[in-house]
DNA sequence: TCAACAGTTCCGAATTTCTGAACTACGGAA
DNA sequence: TTCCGTAGTTCAGAAATTCGGAACTGTTGA
């Protein structure tokens, strides 16, 4: 197995990070990723209620993920375990991370206090 | 030519939004139509200092753009005048159109009023 | 009626996406 | 050590999407 590529904070493109999280079923991933408490694991994810990802599909949505550089991945034993880059993403790109999940009515707690320009004037 | 679709505001997709500005052309697009004084037409847009997008790319451009909901198009005699719908985005999208603009460096002055979140806390 | 222009549609080539099947990597049991 | 089971990756070919030149449509002005 190739060793797994993830770009440097700097090198993060908007429009991988766009195009990554225009599929729907990598949002849900990256969503479900982003909430606290879940394992991260490829197969812990594969299940999306209505239809269930074919692993091959599932791996390459994290590889799309990974090399944008919304996630990170690392091997633990037989498992991978997959982490959110939001705190990072979050300085290079203010907001954006925060907006879309919103857009997607995603938005996990754990993202709630990651921009500062939050709950400042009523909304 | 069958007629220009456009998607009611509350039909408008964030996938469909994301993929649309998840390519370069088409947000060098986008950002020079938020510019006002812009004229909007097609081919006032076509030329991207590097490269001429062909015609046929360029209308299919629009058209992404069109029915994702991003711009609205008017045929205005021989031409086609097009437009952002960037206030009506933000009202149904807070913040998510600005945070993209901003990530690609391209946040034109016109939509630095766009979002209330704007410069309250400092940045 | 015709020519010129702005933009759209068509269609074939190139690229990308999807997913089942085969494969690799690791850990545990014997 | 060898074998087995589990987690995930890679491969390969079918399907879908994108790209862009050529032909076409709609509009204005002569």
């Amino acid at each position: 197995m190739r060793p797994l590529f993830h770009p440097a904070l700097e090198d993060i493109r908007p429009e991988a990070i766009l195009y990554a999280l225009s599929d729907p079923e990598r949002v849900a991933i990256f969503a479900k990723l982003a909430t606290a408490g879940c394992g991260g694991t490829c197969s812990a994810l594969a299940d999306l209620g209505d239809r269930v990802i074919p692993k091959s599909s599932l791996s390459n949505h994290f590889k799309v993920l990974r090399e944008s550089g919304l996630i990170r991945s690392e091997r633990q034993g037989v498992e991978m375990r997959n982490q959110t880059r939001c705190a990072e993403l979050d300085e290079r790109f203010p907001g954006l991370i925060r907006s879309i999940l919103v857009a997607y009515g995603q938005l996990p707690g754990q993202l709630e206090t990651m921009s500062r320009e939050k709950s400042r004037d009523g909304q």
